[in-house]
DNA sequence: CTTATTGCAAATGCTTTGCAAGCAA
DNA sequence: TTGCTTGCAAAGCATTTGCAATAAG
């Protein structure tokens, strides 16, 4: 899938709604807005936070809904990454796994031809087609300049 | 590391036990044998199924503790596969990943050596060394004989 | 006898849902 | 007007925790 911008990822939810028969509101356009300006890995709490901070609020239900509808337009992923919260991340179209640091909980993106062609081959190998994937690699930061080595550490 | 005997496992566990002052109880026992008997991927709900089977019964809160001590003595390892529920695998040294079918829900185990590889490989550009690591892959079976395909998808 | 453990119920924490009032189409 | 949305509070769930009674060492 090639890369999308922002301007595609609005479009892409318009559509979905259009064809969902969902309405455009005030709530779910600034849930939208502060989710595609985000870095990504968002909680629905962090998005209530970046809300709070343009002056005005939204009920978390709503939030909770809003990112729903954001997946199910395919504009968003889902990260479950076990420390019981889920985050949120605008799907780009080009995928990426997460290398996570255990001590500073610091999350790095990675993408790698090699283990993404190979996992086809062991899907096949078992019979399956391959829809989706979570890669999670948990490690920590050799460089303890850039991770304050003390923080309470994930799963 | 080599792969572990069920002997290897209650024999750590038990050092594990004694290191830390725990006592030996008719509970923790009867909850480590239906959990080395087990297929792996249980919950705890499945772990109070099949003690209900032995014809005796325990809290579930006794159950989690016990989960959490066999987690601490290193025989198990905590799936999060993201259905809200996490599941429970006997660390028999093997290090294996999941294939998930989205349709019937089946899990396939699997290790690619050179998947591993590239890992340690991709982390050390980032910076880190790697602890430990989940890689789940979901898809559908093509074989739609031994895949009931009708069950809720999953994550 | 001392300290960990159990079972129960209550408490958590995230997420979902029911419902009445409020808006988009 | 019609019916999707919102906000609130209540409900749901898996998991954790406080506590008195109990059992292990």
């Amino acid at each position: 899938m090639l890369a999308q911008s922002r301007q595609d990822l609005v479009e892409q939810f318009e559509r979905h709604m259009k064809r969902a028969g969902l309405k455009d509101t005030k709530q779910r356009r600034l849930v939208l807005n502060v989710f595609l300006d985000s870095t990504g890995h968002v909680s629905v709490e962090d998005l209530q936070q970046l809300i709070r901070q343009r002056q005005t609020g939204i009920a978390s239900s709503t939030v909770y809904r809003a990112v729903r509808v954001f997946i199910e337009a395919g504009i968003a992923n889902e990260l479950i990454l076990g420390d019981g919260r889920a985050r949120y991340e605008p799907d780009w179209g080009e995928h990426h796994d997460h290398l996570i640091c255990e001590d500073c909980g610091h999350i790095f993106e990675f993408e790698d031809p090699l283990i993404e062609a190979q996992q086809t081959i062991v899907a096949s190998q078992h019979g399956l087609k391959i829809t989706t994937h979570r890669h999670k690699i948990f490690g920590q930061c050799l460089n303890s300049d850039a991770c304050p080595n003390a923080q309470a550490s994930m799963r």
